[in-house]
DNA sequence: TGGGTCATGTAACCTGTTACATGATTAG
DNA sequence: CTAATCATGTAACAGGTTACATGACCCA
């Protein structure tokens, strides 16, 4: 998944490993976040394959850098992997999984985990209104063309929806546990 | 994740791997799926640390089965991780991965894709609105006090909202490409 | 006799996480 | 002088996927 990720960005021109962290940080960071490390590991493995090649680039007072492009065969592979049928469903979900098994705990203390969890949406939706600015930070790495930036579009949208979704079903079970709350207390 | 998950089950009552197999594609599998083979490894991996023990039961013209139940120890890390805060944002999603690199594919490709994306959600949809019928196959390895069933129908709830709000972005998505696909053809 | 269900796993591999490690320049 | 930014990685571990393997019973 990565691999494809990072491909896709090396489609849009020429990277160092450091470059590709950045926008991962800056406009995929909502649906897929990225570690360093890993990023050097999947490039390496892309090299090895062919679907990468590196050159080196001297720069005054910097470390040098390894520029990263894609290859023919690098590109055939995007291709490849973007006609290859939708991803299969479900995502997983660690916050329902908890959920789940809720039961075991106090109503109230349920209701404290679902207060911080709305609260956490909130700052994730105001992180992505600022989505179109950071994605200016770097303009060339990022699509601009009329095309490509209709698809950035589009996962935005995603995630604005999700996390609306998301407030709204936090709300529904904050709703439930207040009323299970207020009943425990009135049998005290 | 799956550890904690399996411990939530056996928490329930002892089961074997096999039971815990049937769960999770009966009840867990609109958030979580899990391979059989890992659901043996991780029940291995839990004995080793004493959360749970096992004993073979022999069976008269069945294979032999080992139950698995969990221990006090068990018990105490379960309800730790249960009290240990939200488990972090996003997750990630391998359709919005492909969607935001979609540019390199032309726009009919892509309503393809939008609009097969769309019949497999309304399946699901559909899958989800048996998921009460499916826990009750098997009554004695799912919650069925007030409390437990309290927080399983939030996940319920979560899947239908979540897939609600799956299809209107697809549709939102299959619309823009629509728009696009219509001036191609008026530009012929 | 062939497929489904019950029942258990192993091995290899791939992907992601966490911790650690280095080193120069530049802005406050 | 110190923190941030640019820049590159390694090592160990944890978690998930795919393929393979076995064996008995039951039903059609």
């Amino acid at each position: 998944m990565l691999k494809h990720g990072i491909l896709g960005l090396l489609n849009y021109g020429a990277m160092t490993g450091y470059d590709i962290m950045l926008v991962f940080k800056d406009s995929l960071q909502f649906f897929w976040q990225a570690q360093t490390s890993q990023i050097y590991r999947e490039l390496q493995a892309l090299k090895k394959k062919g679907w990468v090649a590196d050159e080196s680039v001297a720069q005054s007072g910097k470390p040098d850098k390894k520029l990263f492009h894609i290859t023919d065969d690098g590109k055939a592979e995007l291709r490849r992997w973007l006609s290859d049928g939708n991803e299969k469903f479900p995502e997983r979900s660690p916050v329902l999984m908890k959920t789940f098994f809720r039961g075991e705990l106090s109503p109230s203390e349920n209701l404290e985990a679902f207060k911080s969890l709305r609260a956490e949406c909130m700052g994730y939706i105001e992180n992505l209104k600022n989505a179109p600015i950071n994605a200016k930070k770097h303009g060339a790495n990022v699509p601009d063309e009329a095309s490509a930036s209709l698809y950035w579009q589009m996962t935005i949208d995603y995630g604005m929806m999700y996390y609306k979704m998301y407030i709204e079903w936090v709300d529904s079970c904050i709703k439930k546990l207040e009323e299970v709350c207020s009943y425990e207390n009135t049998a005290d």
